[in-house]
DNA sequence: GTGACTATGATTAGCTA
DNA sequence: CTAGCTAATCATAGTCA
């Protein structure tokens, strides 16, 4: 104690490794609360570490909640450009996965929505990313299926129930 | 100054607001540095900010790459069970479109390549996640694909070029 | 707007129970 | 392991240049 100082390299001693981690991630998670409160920035940070079954994450459920509706109230906002559409496809896609997933571990619950937040927050910042080029080869997918079968895409959505 | 204790509320005055933000914001991806460097936990954090045209983002390029290249060498260590087909497939749609992503917008390089990032923590870490659902939606439309036309599912993967 | 300064509050390494 | 404690270091709000 009294010198402290430490040097900032690897801590070999995996007692004081745990110790130190956990106490830091608490500064560190709170200090990302404090810098969200007082300036409404949008971000996002997850933690994988050993010494934690399931990820740490933040925002935690209430902030990601908040994301996830904004998004999902997008497409009410604007119904007419192809953009939009494209939100809605994916927006449909994804609530019919979240659904299924949430089924399927309950007790994960709060992992599984921090990790849909990323899908999210990626969706709605930038469609001309990486998801939207995705989106685009799902829909050139689902075209190809329709001028195969020649029907509607209602059917399409539902595949995901059959996938598996 | 020398009464500080500042309420933790929304600054409302734009340049302080701004300026705190900066401010904290180094210090934030400081700690995150250092607790990175101390236990080598595996994390990931981004900022959306109104302040800086790109987001803000830890690790930066050189740590998120050795992500990347960890989550490429994945299929290598086991060929043999399903979720590593799996993988290999979701790989093998994502280098395509990140080819043509980053053929696209070469000036925006760290920002594509971060929000790639988080793609490749997701799927790596936990394929029976969200994204693992999707990926059997994609399988599924593929197998269609396959049923109705009978072709092989090199095809599949090129429609991503013709997808627009 | 940015950078430097500094008093002060906040964080935390090492310890104890 | 977990939870406090405290001394020491660190982060930063307000300020000035």
């Amino acid at each position: 104690m009294t010198r402290r100082k430490m040097k900032l390299t690897f801590i070999v001693n995996n007692s004081s490794r745990k110790t130190t981690y956990k106490k830091r991630k608490r500064g560190l998670l709170k200090k990302a609360h404090e810098i969200f409160t007082l300036s409404e920035i949008n971000a996002g940070a997850i933690i994988y570490s050993p010494y934690d079954p399931t990820p740490e994450a933040w925002p935690s459920v209430e902030g990601m909640n908040q994301v996830i509706t904004t998004f999902r109230n997008l497409p009410e906002i604007d119904q007419q450009n192809n953009v939009v559409n494209q939100q809605e496809f994916v927006q449909q896609r994804i609530t019919k996965a979240d659904k299924l997933l949430l089924k399927k571990k309950k007790d994960n619950m709060e992992v599984n929505l921090t990790e849909d937040m990323y899908l999210f927050l990626r969706i709605g910042q930038d469609l001309n990313d990486l998801g939207y080029l995705v989106d685009q080869y799902l829909n050139s997918l689902n075209r190809r299926i329709q001028i195969l079968e020649g029907g509607s895409d209602v059917e399409i959505c539902e595949s995901l129930q059959t996938g598996n």
